[in-house]
Order: C-alpha cells, then sequence, then structure tokens
DNA sequence: GTCTATACGAAGATAGAC
DNA sequence: GTCTATCTTCGTATAGAC
C-alpha cells in the first residue's frame, strides 16, 4: 500500500495556501511563481516540482470550490426541472458567498480561461449549473441565467467591506427578479 | 503651423487597429508588444515609438468607447434623476452593443483596472454611470446597476453568434427586471 | 521625425547536481 | 525532494541609422 509521504504533502499544501492569499490579493496574473515560491519559503523549482505549472496552482487553489460545485450540479440534476431550478438558485448563493475568494480569483481568469484544461471539468459544471438555473430551455430565460450569474460573480469581487448576508441578500434580490421561476 | 505627418498616422492607426483585433481575439494579457508589431508590419520598438507602452496601446484601443461614455455621462448629468436613469439605461445598452469587441477587452484587464493611470476616467465615467442607472441613491438599488453592468458587460463577451438586436433585445428584458424605475 | 538594432530585468519553465 | 543554473520570451528602454 502507499505510504503517505508527510513532508510533500506539507510543502504542497503551503504553496496551495500562499497561492490563495496571493491570487485573491493581487490576482493570478499579477502573481509570480517566485512570488508564491517565497510566500511558501521554497524555490521556483520546488514550486514546479509539485505542480505541472502556474494554472496547476490554479487548480489547486479552485479544487475545494470546483468540488461543491460538482457535488451541486450532480444533485440538482437528479432531480425535476422545477426543483432543480430552485435548489440552483438557492444553494449557488451559498456556494458563490462562501467561496468568494475563489470567485474572486475566477474573475481574474475568465479571459483565458478556456486555454486551462487543468479548470475544464469545473468550467462545464458552470455552463451545466447556469443552465440548470434557468426555469426553462427557452434561450431568453437561458441567456438571463448567464446574465445573473455574470452580475453574482462581479458582486462577489473586491466585496470585503460587504458582509456575507448583505452579500447574499442582495444576489437573492437580484436573482429572483431576473429569473422567471418555471 | 502643425504640418500633418500622414506617415506617422497611418502607423500608428495600423498598430492600434492590429491591436484591437489581437486583444479581442486573445486578450490583453495574451497580447504581445511583438504580436502587435508583427500584424502592424513593424518593429516592436516602433509600437514603442508611438506609444509609451502596452497600456498606452490599450488607452488607444478604449478611446473611441470611452469618448462616447464620457459623452453619456455628460448628457444624464445634465437630466433629473428619473430622467437621467432611463437615458442611461436606453443608451448605454446601444453603447455596449456598438463597442462589444471593446466591451470583451474591458473584460480582460478589469483585475488590473486600477493600475492603469491611461485608463482611468474611463473607469471612473463607468462608475458614474453605473450611479445614474440605479433608480436612487439606496445602497440595494447602487449595488443591483453594479449587477446589471456586470451581467451586461458578460453578455457582451463572446457573442459571435449573437445578434446585435439579440443582444440589444436580451439586455432591455434583463435591466428592466432588475432596476426599479424611480 | 521615423524607425532598426540591441540590451536589460523579470517572467515561466527545464536540466541536472545534491 | 529541493536546490542552482540556464533557456526563452516577455515588457521596457536606449542608441543611433536614415
Amino acid at each position: 500500500m502507499a505510504v503517505i509521504t508527510p513532508a510533500r504533502e506539507r510543502t504542497r499544501r503551503e504553496i496551495v495556501r500562499q497561492a490563495m492569499d496571493l491570487f485573491q490579493a493581487a490576482g493570478y496574473n499579477a502573481t509570480s511563481l517566485q512570488d508564491i515560491a517565497t510566500a511558501a519559503g521554497c524555490s521556483k523549482a520546488t514550486v514546479l516540482y509539485h505542480f505541472s505549472g502556474k494554472p496547476a496552482v490554479l487548480a489547486a487553489v479552485l479544487e475545494p470550490a470546483a468540488a461543491d460545485l460538482a457535488q451541486l450540479v450532480a444533485a440538482a440534476s437528479e432531480l425535476p426541472r422545477r426543483e432543480a431550478q430552485d435548489l440552483t438558485i438557492q444553494r449557488f448563493i451559498d456556494l458563490a458567498v462562501e467561496h468568494r475568494g475563489v470567485v474572486d480569483v475566477l474573475q481574474d481568469i475568465l479571459p483565458v480561461i478556456e486555454d486551462m484544461p487543468e479548470i475544464a471539468s469545473l468550467v462545464a459544471d458552470g455552463l451545466r449549473m447556469t443552465a440548470l438555473m434557468a426555469g426553462s430551455d427557452d434561450p431568453l430565460e437561458q441567456d438571463l441565467a448567464k446574465f445573473a450569474v455574470n452580475g453574482l460573480l462581479g458582486e462577489c469581487r473586491h466585496s470585503d467591506e460587504r458582509t456575507d448576508d448583505d452579500l447574499r441578500r442582495l444576489c437573492d434580490i437580484a436573482l429572483r427578479r431576473l429569473l422567471r421561476r418555471a
């Protein structure tokens, strides 16, 4: 059986932890591998030993949020349309608020998100969730769901001065106004 | 009197034209000065002769849209609250649709937009316009206006397959649902 | 005034010593 | 597993040809 190697895991975890902080504070593009290495107390080469490249570090940072999103999509896919919409709206707001730091990072890489195979599944789940959030397959309602998701993601950015509850309330009102229930 | 130098203007215009295309196709960050120079048929140093740096090229690309936005803000600022909101909503949709290529570019630089003094006035006008678009000074309505602008900007991205009219109609419905008229 | 040639520091990434 | 040294390309800067 595989013997666990604590040293490897400890360094890896520290890299992800520091990368998360740096990505949130300065953005993905503005953060260099050297910045991450210095913050984690190791060399640039060590970061690249644990991760295949900067996008792989990003994928590790996004992983907890990606897992939650995948779980939401899986659960909603089991339900009939109406309940799926309700569940998606309600839990996506919670998810975005809870992982708002990650959402902040996401905004930074939206333009190049298609060129990152490392986070392709996160993107796919995001699209599936958006489709579920619309009340029907009507193209207009589908587009309005995309509109809602874009607005919501934008609101989560640089929202340090807002409390979780305020953010939740705002998103709730916006989504209710925007999305017609099936 | 200043004698016009056609060669200078021609080169400069070609750089802006090619930069616009590259920024839209690949994004601002992913486009290098070398890419722009090659596309424009000149050297990297020539690009930097005409512009002080990459942000200055960006500012030139955004300039027509920035001018239209400034004009809109100036016009709306003259009106009473209610008419200002109507005008802003209606004309911002037109503006975003017309300059949708520029909007696409803007999304790419949102995270670092505060570090670019070259486009500070564009950013300031964007914030003023968002404030005008809300029906009142109520913080909730102000936040909903931000939500609306974020959603609208997101819809303009990668929307090559949508017609201008479809996009306009979508934005119109979304904004009407989202914003309470004063 | 317009441009080419060249150089600099920093980025992401790789090779190989220990 | 971690490091130093090195490579390429990036944005930027400058010297000087025409």
